[in-house]
DNA sequence: CGATGTTTTGAGAGGATTCAACCACAGTGG
DNA sequence: CCACTGTGGTTGAATCCTCTCAAAACATCG
């Protein structure tokens, strides 16, 4: 699936940019570089699957990929989204489990694949990359948790109006005040854990409702603090 | 809330039969008991509050805890439980930011209270502690991943079987078949994330069915495979 | 143009919540 | 000793939210 298999100009891969790697010694830092591979991805294909091994994880230097667990009869279930700048796949080289998710590319990405010994070296040998490294793991899980008590507390209607406040917090709006995130209606609802036709339904209640404005897949947010209301969003 | 302030005998910290602290050194390890405190906490004390900062963190030699965030008007989303062998609240101290969950006695405990300096002391300078500490932490991630895939998925009887399978699971049962942690309807209905009188009534059915047998806050487990099949657990 | 996939709308069924009343039980205090 | 109070458990009925099924409109693409 991958575009091709030529390993990209290392320098295409922002690695350097992400502060999990602002403590590496330069020793460090031209090893990552040597073992790093850039590659490229388009819509639809999977870095990884649920259930395989995997070897290494992923920077991602451009592009959206979602991040998602099948659930019963195949249904997908969108735990999160992740976008330039984050790391994804560490979980299982570190838990030394399989895969618990896939990750399939929603925008065409630019990645780096890093073996997953180097990140062992790295968390084995340099503490303060350790710490970062557990400080990203920690928010994901925090992040969990909250995801949790949502779902299980929030009505579908609550729950739709919070994801698009949050797509908003985490891709932001174009000139035009649209999502720079465009997804199916199938997708919204396996984010929000609800069937296709109740977003759909949801969504033109809100677009009556003049807090966003829908044209295809493109969704214009027109009032944001209705939205959080909606969504009982305090924070 | 703590039944007294003086700290225990170190001894009573079992803290050296956890996995996780099999690589220290012994001089990190009498340091590690140096800087231990052992606390008794009876049921219904409160460990640390979602929302407050945290200093340090707990390893739990005896009872039971649940962990929960509070949602909308207060009702609250038990995350998880925590027992003898388990490490609580380390999260914070890691992601340096305030406790998102409150944890709270179910059982009578015993917990040895350790320093966040000194963990982030092991993490940066024992690789192979980290490496452990992050496995613990990755395990979790799956954990809340799954977790949130059911709830969004599964209807509240899939949820309330899946839950009695898993208690089974992680609690065991007695000599009596009857589960070895004792829950109100209400705090069973914060796990599945519904409401009590839903519990109640499908504990009932359940009881109907001849899966289980219910005496007060008593649940005996007779028919685990049809329990594991109500909940659509395949594993 | 047909073929496929996505979006939309409608109607009906069913699951789950809410509200209310009631019981059981333990602890409190007069 | 007994009324009083609070908590937890149970049950019923009505309501409402959400899902499912079905069909049609629409878009996209080779």
């Amino acid at each position: 699936m991958k575009q091709n298999n030529i390993p990209g100009k290392k320098e295409d891969c922002l690695i350097k940019n992400h502060p999990l790697f602002r403590h590496l010694t330069s020793t460090e830092f031209d090893r990552l570089y040597d073992e790093t591979v850039t590659e490229h991805h388009k819509r639809g294909s999977v870095l990884y699957h649920e259930g395989n091994r995997i070897n290494g994880f992923y920077y991602i230097s451009e592009g959206i990929i979602k991040i998602y667990k099948t659930g019963i009869d195949g249904k997908e279930q969108i735990i999160r989204f992740a976008q330039k700048g984050d790391i994804i796949g560490f979980r299982s080289i570190l838990s030394n489990e399989q895969a618990c998710t896939t990750a399939q590319v929603i925008d065409e990405s630019a990645t780096c694949y890093i073996p997953g010994e180097t990140l062992i070296n790295l968390v084995k040998n340099n503490g303060n990359f350790s710490i970062e490294l557990m400080q990203i793991t920690c928010r994901e899980l925090g992040q969990a948790n909250s995801y949790i008590t949502d779902i299980a507390q929030k009505s579908v209607r609550e729950r739709l109006a919070e994801i698009i406040v949050q797509l908003h917090n985490d891709f932001g709006l174009d000139e035009e005040n649209v999502l720079r995130i465009t997804l199916t209606r199938e997708e919204l609802a396996n984010i929000v854990g609800t069937a296709t036709e109740s977003v759909i339904r949801l969504l033109s209640e809100f677009k009556q409702d003049k807090m966003i404005e829908l044209n295809g897949r493109k969704i214009k947010v027109l009032n944001l603090p209705a939205l959080r209301k909606v969504g009982n969003i305090f924070v």
